[in-house]
DNA sequence: AATATATGCAATAAAATGCTTGCATGTCAA
DNA sequence: TTGACATGCAAGCATTTTATTGCATATATT
């Protein structure tokens, strides 16, 4: 997994529309994402493009239709291997800063 | 919580280093920030106030320096609330890809 | 075969981002 | 009180990102 590619993917709030689109509706085509979103067909699709390089979206082609599927594994493994390890230290961590915040 | 500010502050690879010194060494200064970092203090104060903007570091003056601690919680909301949702239907969203796949 | 539909590709323009340099401010220490 | 240290502020520049426009290609429909 390239994690800055992910988290480059997940940064922009059009994308996370799409992850959300799909979630709602899973297999849908450039042409249907585009319905929810106030900008050019082109634009979407360099969004989705980019979501595909970050392996968050898988297409298959069927006939002249594209049709786009999330891909959870990638968030899956953010959450595995750079998120789960800071929840360990939460309670830790916010301690600290009480103590220190009320030292003096 | 601003959720795209969060997002934001985890796409770039140095705020992401930034995170991890201060999960190895929280209520680290600036200058102790800097150390690992190949660039100005400068820039390293703005990736640091970036993560202060999205509420991930936040920071107590003691004398001249600045102690910089990890806030976990705005990463576990962002699981709570928008990852966890992906995971569940993980195993769904894949199944129904290799079945299209396979399907002609 | 001709036309409409779904998408791709590429050049651009505008905006955001990342980093630098230079100077200012406040705190510690001799 | 003077100089060193830790940080802040701000302007400028290069790069990246986001969106647009225009044209090309491939599939479907009539």
């Amino acid at each position: 997994m390239n994690t800055d590619r992910v988290f480059k993917a997940l940064a922009n709030p059009t994308r996370r529309r799409l992850l959300d689109s799909l979630r709602a509706r899973n297999g849908e085509t450039l042409g249907g994402l585009c319905e929810n979103l106030d900008m050019t067909r082109q634009a979407v699709a360099q969004h989705l493009r980019c979501l595909e390089d970050a392996n968050l979206v898988a297409t298959i082609w069927q006939g002249r239709e594209k049709l786009h599927y999330l891909n959870p594994v990638p968030i899956h493994e953010i959450y595995d291997r750079w998120i789960a390890k800071y929840e360990r230290q939460q309670l830790q961590a916010l301690s600290d800063i009480k103590q220190l915040a009320e030292g003096d």
